[in-house]
Formats: C-alpha cells, structure tokens, sequence
RNA sequence: GGGGCUAUAGCUCAGCUGGAUAGAGCGACAGAUUCCUAAUCUGUAGGCCACAGGUUCAAAUCCUGUUAGCCCUACCA
C-alpha cells in the first residue's frame, strides 16, 4: 500500500529546503472538509522565514511542485496547499486490500510476542450485577479485543470481589439471619438482602462492625467455618454472573480474584519490611507517600489483616512474575484514581521498573435519574434486566418490520444486546452518564441496530449480487458518496491503533458510527445492481469492503453483525 | 482545607499532538418508498464552545484565575 501522506511529503520536500522532511510530515494535516482534497500543507510556519504572506507562498510553492500520477490536483488555497489523491488509484488499493485480508484487515503484528493483562469487570460476589458494571466489563473486554486484533498476546483477568472485610459482614449476617435453601435457590437477591439488613442493624449496634472485622480476620486465616461459608456465597455467585457474561458474550482467561492472592501476601509484607518502605505505627502498617503529595497508604490494619491496596500490589507482582506483562492494564471506576496512583508509586519504591507498565484506565460513573446507583438504597438497574428489555424491544420491532426472518430469538439476542453495548461504548469512558430507559431503547440514529443494519443491508446487497470480481475498474467509482466511503474505509487500521493507545474503545465506535453513516448515504443515491456489468462489479466491490470493515469494527466493540435483521 | 475529573445546539455527545465556514444523533419542522431491507435518506431551524485574563501569525483546543457539578482525601472496596 502506497503511502500517500509520505509522497505528499516527498514533493514538498523537492521545493521547501527550509524544513526538514520530517518537520514537513508533522506539518502535513487532513483537511477538515473532503472536498479540499486528502491532505493539506499549511504556510503558515514558512511565512517568518521567507518573509511574505502565507497566501503567496502556496501559490508559489505549487507552480514549482512536478505533476504526479498519483494525485489528481494540487492546488493553492489561500495559505494551504491542498493535496488530492487520483481517485481510482486509491480505490484500487484501499478495496483490494480489504477483500484480501477480510476479516483480518485492519489488524497487526504490532503486538508480536508481547503479553498485555486486562483487568476488568471485576464485580464483587455477592452483590447484584448492576447497570454500572458494564462499564468496567465491557470498556475492559473490547481493548481485550482491540490489543489482540493488533498482534499481542493479551490476558483477560476478572479480579473477583470475592475479599475483604464484606464478607466478614456477610457472614455475620448469614449467621444470624441466613436461610441455607433460600439462598441456594435465590443466591443473589438472598445474600443482598441479609447483607442490607446487616447495615440496617449496625447503624443501630457498632459493635456488628467489629464482630465482621473478627470474621474476615478469621477468614484469612484459614478459619474452617468462615471458609465453607465464603466458598459458598462465591460458588452461588459465580453461577449466577456466568449467565450474564454469556448474553454479553464477554470471556475472561482468568478469574483470579482477591482472594486468590491471600497466600502470597505475607511474602508480599516482609519484602516490604526488609525494603523498608513501610512504617509501623500503633500496631498499623504503612507507607509514607507524604513527599510525593498523596495521603500515606495503609497496608495492614493494627489486626493485622490486610486491606485492598495490599492484594492489588501482591496482584500486581504475581502478574509480573507470570505474565511477564508488557504493559498490565486495570480497567477500574475513575472513583480509584488515588488508589492507582498509591499503589503504583509504592511498586516503584520497592525498586521495580516495571511500575510504569502499570496503567489503570478510568472511566465516570452511571448515575440514575433519581440519584447515584446504590445497591442499599435500593436504587438500582440490573443489568440483566436492561438486556433482556432490550432483546423484547427488539423482538417487537422485527415482528413488525420483518416478520418473516428466520431465526428470531437469535438475531434479537444480538441486536438487542449490541444496542445496550454499543450505548456503553459511544462515548469517552471518562464521562459520567444518567442511565434512561429511554435512551437505551431507542434504536434510530447513532446506535447499535443502525450499524448492524447497514451491514444487514450490504449482506442483502451482496447476496442478490452475481457477480465475480474480477477485473474490476475501479474508475468508475467516480461519485462523492462512493469516494468518501472508500477513504474512511482506508482509516480503520489508524483508527484501532488509537483506541489501544488511548484505551479508548469509543473511538471504535465512533468511527463505524461515522462509516455507516457514509455506507447509508452512499446505498441510497447509488444504485448498485445496475444493468451495466461493469459498473455493478465496482459498486458491489464497495459494498463488500464495507461489509467486512464494519463487520471488524462490530467484532473489536463485541458486538454481532447479523447478515439480516 | 487539599487533589482529580467535567463544562460545546433545547437534550445526549464528537471535535486527534493549536490551523481554512465549530460537527453528529435525538427532539422540532418540511420532504423522499413503481427500484438492492424506511431500524433508512435529504433539507430547514437551533452556538458569547461556563466566565475573565494570558501565550501565539492563529485558541473550543495550550497556560493562569474564577464559577458550577461529580469524585477522592489512612484501619471499606
């Protein structure tokens, strides 16, 4: 594949002997509108040195630039010198390589034998799962996606919430007001509802409080009832969560959670004590982060039990030492920033390098109308509730627009799933957002179902086709709507390379939002199985490349591409 | 008190390392279906880019301050 902004460095670089070639390649900027061409080079920065107008350095500029086969006009623009690339040769190059690589393009050996970790969903057991967990879930499982798609070898791991001193409350509770057979039969509602009542009890007795804390310390010491207990309220959750991964079709290759890392922890506590970051104080232990702006860290409590920072650093050291991670990333509510920000900093006291491969990747919170999502209060969404919606939404919509389709249940499932997915994925994670019912069932517009319809659409388009592409001539494509569709079809493997850069899977999103957009456009002012053989095989060569661009696109946000809906 | 994040159209949001008239979707209004799926498309209206300074040839974008909202701030996670 020709590299079209290189060129247009290369002939610039023939009459400006002021700038180096690669100042010329940073200089060099795609123009907002499509219409003033594929690449621009602005005067601006020349005009101190030759001492004239910017707007008579372009036209000046330009007269001394050779004609080049490859682009169809170069042209002064005021101060800009727009570049436009010849048309049929890019569509040539762009298309062919889609329908070569097909579902491969846009991908890369960028990644080749390096190991990226993927921290995320992490839900805490015993506790719903809730409209505010798939943030972590879904923002976590589509860079899974992303950075395998560009070569490396990546580690999906659900860091469990299945430690700390709520169990001890759980217990407690369990112990006092728990129903072994209702909880077998209702796990989750079950534990939440003795775990609300053990609040609702130690508002009015502080010493509940104190009683959990002894069980959790029990607990991590090996205790053979607090054990049974704990295995129990995981092994109920567990089941439970595993259905709603399932309709998500979200996988993880590891669900080592908190206490996984329990037994590594003493170890953990003694290399800090011979490094000597930590201080002992009143029986507590911690590290004083004092000098470098942030509140010390506490690393066990005067009971000696430990606290969450203290697993997320033997975690952290156990995925070094396993993984040999090239960079470890945690997908993790922005609430937690300091929290990363301590623990990663106390990595790097205790001497590793590795600390800044650490990265944790924030995101904002879901609120509801009413009020924050709070499990005690009683305000919240279950997530397996608003799928579910979803797919009855959808359900009625294919009844009534396309009641014939075979396989229903099935293309329900993915449509009314990918919309609740792909709201998840619009926009940057770091945004709070209001969940609305509203919102989330509505299907028009910049959505899941609009993507996946037009690649429904291009799969109709292809099947009533009959044609071979062979030999195609890729100058007819000579229509706006069909060039802008092939030069964002061109972007994709630019695109996905960002959103792992910026752990940003909207960027995905966004950017299949925008094609389908194009694709639409295009699909309704160009007929495309015209008489003409010739002009059929190009426009239907453009179909196929979109149907597999966005079909990548869906795949790298998790969501299904339906070849009818 | 200290720190972090956010602020762009009535609503939900884009706007990349500063660059050519600030863009989408929803909602409103006006249109398009003898033709490949109308979950679609076309058009119109709608903006002191929170506010005030500064840097620059050029600022929604960078810097400083102010205001508002959310989050964090040692024995929860």
């Amino acid at each position: 594949m020709i590299d079209f902004k290189k060129k247009t460095a290369e002939l610039l670089n023939d009459v400006i002997e002021d700038l180096q070639f690669d100042e010329i390649m940073e200089t060099i900027e795609v123009p907002k509108n499509t219409e003033m061409g594929d690449y621009a080079f602005p005067c601006f920065k020349l005009a101190s040195i030759f001492k004239k107008s910017p707007q008579m350095i372009a036209s000046s500029l330009v007269e001394s630039i050779d004609s080049d086969k490859n682009f169809e006009s170069i042209k002064a623009v005021g101060p800009y010198i727009n570049f436009t690339i010849e048309k049929s040769i890019l569509s040539k190059l762009i298309i062919e390589e889609v329908l070569d690589e097909e579902d491969q393009y846009g991908s890369s050996d960028l990644g080749k034998g390096k190991n990226v970790v993927v921290e995320y969903s992490s839900v805490n057991i015993a506790k719903p799962f809730h409209m505010g967990h798939i943030r972590s879930t879904m923002i976590g499982y589509s860079l899974y996606k992303i950075y395998s798609f560009l070569g490396y070898n990546t580690i999906g791991i659900n860091h469990l919430g299945d430690y700390g001193t709520q169990f001890g409350k759980l217990i407690v509770a369990y112990k006092k007001w728990g129903d072994k057979e209702a909880i077998e039969a209702n796990p989750i509602p079950e534990l939440l509802k003795i775990y609300v009542k053990f609040h609702e009890e130690a508002e009015k007795d502080p010493t509940l409080d104190d009683e959990a804390r002894a069980w959790f310390t029990k607990l991590e010491n090996g205790d053979e009832e607090a054990v049974r207990l704990w295995t129990l309220f995981r092994k109920v959750s567990l089941k439970e969560f595993e259905g709603v991964y399932d309709l998500l079709g979200v996988e993880f290759d590891s669900y080592a959670g908190e206490s996984f890392y329990s037994d590594m922890i003493p170890g953990l506590l003694e290399e800090m004590r011979e490094k000597g970051v930590m201080t002992n104080e009143e029986g507590a232990e911690l590290v004083n982060l004092e000098p470098y702006d942030m509140p010390n860290a506490l690393i066990t409590k005067s009971d000696g039990s430990s606290l969450y920072i203290t697993r997320d650093l033997t975690a952290a050291k156990y995925r070094k030492e396993e993984y040999d991670f090239y960079k470890n990333i945690y997908v993790v509510g922005s609430q937690q920033n300091l929290h990363f920000k301590q623990w990663i900093k106390i990595i790097e006291l205790m001497g590793y390098e590795w600390a800044k491969d650490c990265i944790h990747v924030p995101f904002g919170m879901v609120g509801l109308e009413e009020g924050s999502l709070s499990t005690r209060n009683g305000r919240v969404v279950f997530l397996e509730d608003v799928l579910n919606k979803a797919i009855e939404t959808t359900k009625d919509i294919i009844e009534e627009k396309n009641p014939d389709l075979d396989n229903k249940e099935e293309v329900a499932k993915q449509v009314g799933v990918g919309s609740v997915v792909f709201q998840e994925l619009s926009n940057n994670r770091i945004k709070d957002y209001t969940f609305s019912w509203e919102h989330t069932l509505s299907f028009e517009g910049e959505t899941g179902p609009y993507v996946q319809y037009s690649h429904a659409r291009a799969c109709s388009v292809l099947r009533n086709a009959e044609v071979t592409l062979e030999d195609v001539d890729y100058s007819l494509l000579n229509n706006k709507a069909s060039f802008d569709l092939i030069r964002e079809i061109s972007k994709f493997g630019e695109v996905i390379k960002r959103a792992a850069e910026k752990y940003e899977p909207s960027l995905v999103t966004r950017y299949i939002t925008h094609l389908a957009q194009l694709f639409n456009r295009f699909y309704h002012e160009t007929p495309i199985l015209v008489d003409d053989e010739e002009l059929k095989k190009a426009r239907v060569a453009v179909v196929k490349a979109y149907k597999h661009v966005v079909k990548n696109g869906l795949s790298l946000i998790a969501i299904e591409a339906p070849e009818k809906m």
